[in-house]
RNA sequence: GGGCGCGUAGCUCAGUGGGAGAGCGCUCGCUUCACACGCGAGAGGUCGCUGGUUCGAAACCAGCCGUGCCCACCA
């Protein structure tokens, strides 16, 4: 260490990660760590994709969280030596991306239709080359390990190529199909949305009884709705099968009223004759349910809804009108006819848009769809075998649930923003032409007046691919041969379908291996009041500003140590906690390396305690490695802050400081190895702060991003050591507890005489007790430790503490005999458990004894 | 309607068959020459309720109460 880094740490006590951060990070980067070459295999090598965020996007607590993760396991394996790529990139994030570069525009005063969807386009582009880039920036404030000089983008050229590719061989294996079909309709960004895409509200609305006269007769069938306005496209009356009520009616029609057109009455057995009268009204153009009903009676479907949320002219009078407003106005008019039997509020769960958040109006339109079941088969099969490993396992069980009730995708969107579906219509023959690249002239007829379908993929779509898309494929590039299959990937459970389950189908269609061998799922960080965490909500907390407080390696710790297989309510003070243990590792640094004979950074197991420190720290080491590889964050970096705080730092530290001062070579070698060692284990989840002191450290040779990672030394397991000085510490404390009870001075130094062996040297010095043997009689005993009388102490508390604890121990020997007493637990209970009740009953009848009877 | 969780100290959470733990907060004592973002000590819990299994249950089983999430085509 030269001159000015000791001067350095000697002027700073505490640990300010603001500069340090920046100025560590820029280092990595000039080091090009983050950037290995494509060599070598994927099954050596150790890769992983970032979910991509979306352009929009800002930095929140769940990439904070998925990041911290993903950069542990990276650091890890880096630090293993093997060649670690971490892909970044974001996602064009269709409906969203638009939407705000809509706003923008209406804050202009304009539109997208005026500007036309050319210009539009290039607009969004122009929004995402000024923008774009600032959620790759802050992946970099957290620290984030990533290959940022390969950062990749769902709509780069490279990328677009890939999306074509699987279109037209899905197509071509015709899994690709265009149909007029039932779709979710968002009247708010106007397009189709996927089911993955709708969420259910509870709403109450009205449910309607409407009276539908059976023609030639005067029986009239009662017919239950929430939504009146459809019936102007009703174009059947169904009842079950089994319903003898109704079993004559089978066959006849009923006459629509307000429109007086004749509906078939049908039977299906999709009508449940428990609920209301038994008899639905049909509304193919308007309903999921009734559209499958109408396609296997082959009845008519009308249309009164249009994409814009307002009824058209199948409509008639009401032609023009909202939704809303169609009710209210139909209501009116079938109770002036006396037709509107009943009116009962109604609670249930209806659709809306994730996106937009209005309610969804199905309705059948012109879509692509692609079906999954083909897609789908392969894709159980790898996670039913564990080749694709879901972690906490119940997820894996939600996989397979969804993935064998799959449906047909609906991958068309009516947007401008995205993957423009790669079809062609030919003008002059009405040929469709789905290509990779766009055609020249049609190749049915040779004409020229081609037309690109209007509509862009689902932007899953195109996020499905991001595994093996990053890598180069369709090309056969070095890095999809030395990093696919990936290594792992870590998730939020809500895309487990809408990203996970498609990555996994389409990885083994077109590279033809799975994505990644283990998806780890993840918790969900709630706000502080355990509300979501949303911008809309203002629950959000900024990742960056925490950052910008207490540092990344504080923010990460705290998001570790507080993820776990359930949701967590966001914890300031497990952030804190990680900034506290960043500024004891600081400062622990300090002592160490300020005082630190100069020697090589090697273990040395002479003395006792040195040997209780390195086992306690290669034990250490095993247990924390082992809970990083099984996902387990949260243990891990609680069980290094543990030992960091209380066996190096509270224990060991404060025992060998004066063998530190004296510059004694075996405690400063072992101290270094230690800290060398400390922090290598803590690099992957605290990288600036480990970073940053191992600038200091005598055996550093580059850095620490680099340095390999600690793996446990069982040779230096030392079991009697740690049960000895357990026996010391847990002595020490006994005695100390014993001076606060009694309130002794604090510096007072208490004569004292000890039974047995004499225990080490910091047992007294820790406690300020002096085992001299001078002084007058026993007052007390604390174990095996027999307290004289001084000045310092003050007799009627030592007797109230004497008292205190016979009382206690009269408690535990009660509480002793009366298990040991019990015949059932001696006779059942394993033998050790019994010898163990037995020894604990010994011990305290001795200390009662050596107490004396008061 | 189906599925999956959760209910443990004032707060946020660990603990899954042998004497209730952590961090924060609280109380008391320490300006001890690494750190007052510190050190030492302590208080605080019939582990949601009721039954059951067991020598032994916070943990396993059943029921109930409370609470959260996911999936779902009963109008």
């Amino acid at each position: 260490m030269d001159a000015a880094k000791r001067a350095q740490l000697e002027q700073n006590t505490r640990y300010e990660p603001g500069d340090i951060e920046a100025r560590v990070f820029a280092e990595w980067m000039e080091g090009g760590y983050f950037h290995p070459d494509a060599t070598g295999a994927p099954e050596e090598n150790f890769s992983v994709a970032i979910p991509p965020p979306n352009v929009t996007g800002a930095l929140h607590m769940g990439h904070a969280l998925n990041g911290s993760m993903q950069d542990a396991l990276v650091r890890l394996n880096r630090m293993r030596g093997r060649n670690t790529l971490w892909i970044l990139g974001t996602d064009h994030a269709g409906i969203a991306t638009q939407a705000v570069v809509e706003k923008e525009l209406r804050a202009e005063g304009r539109t997208r239709q005026e500007l036309g969807r050319e210009t539009f386009v290039e607009r969004v582009w122009e929004w995402k080359e000024e923008y774009g880039s600032r959620i790759v920036e802050q992946y970099k404030r957290l620290g984030a390990s990533c290959d940022y000089e390969r950062e990749r983008f769902t709509l780069d050229a490279g990328y677009v190529k890939a999306v074509y590719k699987v279109f037209k061989q899905l197509y071509d294996k015709g899994y690709i199909y265009r149909d007029n079909y039932m779709v979710n309709w968002d009247p708010g960004t106007r397009s189709a949305i996927s089911d993955l895409e709708v969420e259910n509200r509870e709403v109450t609305d009205s449910l309607f009884s409407i009276d539908y006269p059976v023609q030639g007769s005067d029986r009239v069938l009662s017919v239950a709705t929430v939504r009146p306005e459809t019936m102007l496209a009703d174009t059947a009356v169904a009842v079950n099968p089994e319903d003898e009520r109704y079993a004559d009616l089978v066959g006849q029609f009923c006459v629509l009223p307000l429109v007086g057109r004749k509906l078939p009455i049908i039977a299906d057995a999709y009508v449940d004759p428990e609920f209301g009268t038994g008899v639905l009204k049909i509304t193919p153009g308007h309903d999921m349910n009734d559209f499958e009903i109408g396609r296997r009676h082959g009845l008519d479907e009308i249309t009164v809804i249009g994409p814009d949320g307002l009824l058209n002219g199948e409509a008639g009078e009401f032609e023009g009108l909202s939704v809303s407003e169609a009710q209210r106005a139909i209501a009116a008019r079938l109770r002036d006819k006396g037709v509107l039997r009943d009116e009962q509020p109604y609670t249930h769960a209806v659709p809306f848009s994730h996106r937009s958040g209005e309610r969804i109006e199905p309705l059948i339109s012109l879509q692509w769809f692609c079906r999954m079941e083909e897609l789908a088969a392969p894709a159980i099969k790898v996670v039913e075998e564990d080749e694709v490993r879901i972690r906490p396992e119940q997820w894996k069980r939600v996989y397979l649930n969804w993935m064998k009730e799959i449906r047909p995708w609906c991958v068309s969107r009516q947007l401008w923003w995205g993957h423009q579906i790669p079809v062609w219509y030919c003008g002059d023959c009405e040929e469709t032409i789905v290509a990779e690249v766009a055609p020249e002239k049609c190749p049915a007829c040779d004409g020229t007046t081609l037309v690109q379908d209007e509509d862009v993929l689902d932007t899953w779509f195109s996020s499905a691919l991001w595994p093996f898309a990053t890598l180069g494929w369709p090309d056969d590039t070095p890095e999809l041969r030395a990093f696919y299959p990936t290594s792992f990937l870590t998730t939020a459970r809500e895309i487990l379908f809408l990203w996970v389950a498609r990555m996994v189908m389409m990885g083994i269609e077109f590279p033809g291996d799975i994505p990644f061998r283990d998806v780890y799922v993840h918790s969900v960080i709630q706000a502080r009041d355990g509300r979501r965490m949303s911008k809309s909500l203002g629950t959000g907390i900024d990742p960056l500003e925490e950052i910008d407080e207490r540092g990344a390696d504080a923010l990460r710790f705290g998001l570790l140590a507080m993820s776990s297989t359930q949701d967590v309510r966001y914890s300031d003070a497990k952030v804190e906690q990680g900034a506290d243990l960043a500024n004891k590792l600081y400062n622990a640094s300090r002592l160490i390396l300020l005082n630190a004979a100069e020697v090589e950074s090697a273990p040395r197991t002479a003395r006792l305690e040195d040997r209780w420190l390195l086992s306690r720290l290669e034990r250490t080491i095993a247990s924390v490695t082992e809970k990083l590889e099984t996902y387990d964050f949260s243990h891990a970096v609680q069980e290094a802050y543990a030992f960091v705080y209380g066996d190096l730092c509270d224990w060991y530290l404060e025992i060998v400081k004066p063998r530190l001062y004296e510059g004694e070579e075996d405690v400063s070698a072992t101290l270094l190895y230690a800290l060398e060692r400390v922090l290598g284990l803590l690099h992957p989840t605290m990288p600036f702060v480990t970073e940053e002191l191992w600038s200091f450290h005598p055996a550093r040779d580059g850095h620490l991003v680099v340095h390999p990672f600690p793996s446990a030394d069982e040779s230096l397991f030392d079991p009697d050591a740690e049960d000895e000085v357990a026996e010391e510490i847990a002595l020490t404390r006994s005695l100390r507890a014993w001076r606060d009870l009694v309130g002794v001075p604090a510096k007072a130094v208490l004569p004292a005489v000890i039974d047995g062996m004499a225990p080490s040297e910091f047992v007294g010095r820790l406690s300020r007790f002096a085992f001299d043997g001078v002084g007058s009689d026993p007052v007390a005993s604390v174990g095996p430790v027999r307290v004289l009388a001084s000045d310092a102490l003050d007799a009627g508390a030592v007797e109230a503490r004497l008292g205190k604890r016979r009382e206690e121990l009269l408690a535990e020997i009660e509480r002793g005999e009366r298990k040991l007493g019990n015949k059932g637990f001696v006779s059942k209970a394993p033998g050790e458990v019994v010898e163990e009740e037995r020894g604990k009953l010994a011990r305290y009848q001795k200390e009662l004894d050596d107490l004396g009877a008061g």
